[in-house]
DNA sequence: TTTACTGGTTACTTTATCGTTACCAGTATC
DNA sequence: GATACTGGTAACGATAAAGTAACCAGTAAA
């Protein structure tokens, strides 16, 4: 359902989870890192996610300004997506969240919750 | 499904995902924020979720060492609920995605992406 | 005696998200 | 002519996540 009023609606928290928060897109984000990376190679990385979910979220982001997508005029195609500025802002800040959970859990920690992938 | 090979499973970044990556979780822990809070309190301040996922999340939390819960003998029940340590060094880096939402957006903008609640 | 309180639990349902499969187009290669 | 390549798209199906509704227990209050 889509409840527009509701207390936690507005909380910054909430905002922020709606643009980034999905399973994929902080590991889109770390993926293409500093460089700039075609699709199949972000596909090949990531390795299990399927194209039209990649498709879709890479849209997303760059609806949100967060990633660039750069076109080609080759055949066959050719894209490749980097970080906006706005993008590059959020790498530090993913980078210490995962810093935490290896701190936590180290690399390899059998008692990490796994993924659910 | 289940699939134990592929690359991107050890990443730091979806292992991270994995813990506390889910769609209430980070709310969940900026809402506990630095005090004792009971359940009630939660769920009234976040408005929307359900008492089952409250629950369910929050014992999540607790299996990862993120939350801690306390149980009164008391009649009606009281919990309440804190983040440990290992909770609280989240909360500057949920903080700071925060910070970095609000600069791109503001508060109330209305191009965000409207979280799907 | 009935209702209210809290913080749950459970079985089932609904919704959101993800994945599968087949298809597209235009060049290059075999 | 068939196949391969890339980066998609679309319709449909599968799965995960979330929500609903009813229930629990033991005191307190009405």
């Amino acid at each position: 359902m889509d409840r527009d009023i509701f207390i936690c609606h507005n909380c910054p928290m909430t905002r922020t989870m709606a643009t980034i928060g999905t399973k994929w897109k902080p590991i889109i984000i770390y993926t293409i890192g500093k460089k700039k990376v075609r699709f199949g190679v972000i596909h090949a990385k990531m390795g299990i996610i399927s194209k039209k979910v990649l498709t879709d979220q890479l849209r997303e982001l760059e609806e949100d300004g967060i990633v660039k997508r750069e076109v080609f005029k080759e055949l066959p195609p050719r894209v490749e997506y980097s970080l906006t500025p706005k993008g590059l802002e959020l790498l530090p800040i993913l980078n210490m969240l995962t810093r935490w959970n290896q701190k936590h859990h180290g690399n390899t920690s059998g008692k990490d919750r796994k993924p659910k992938l």
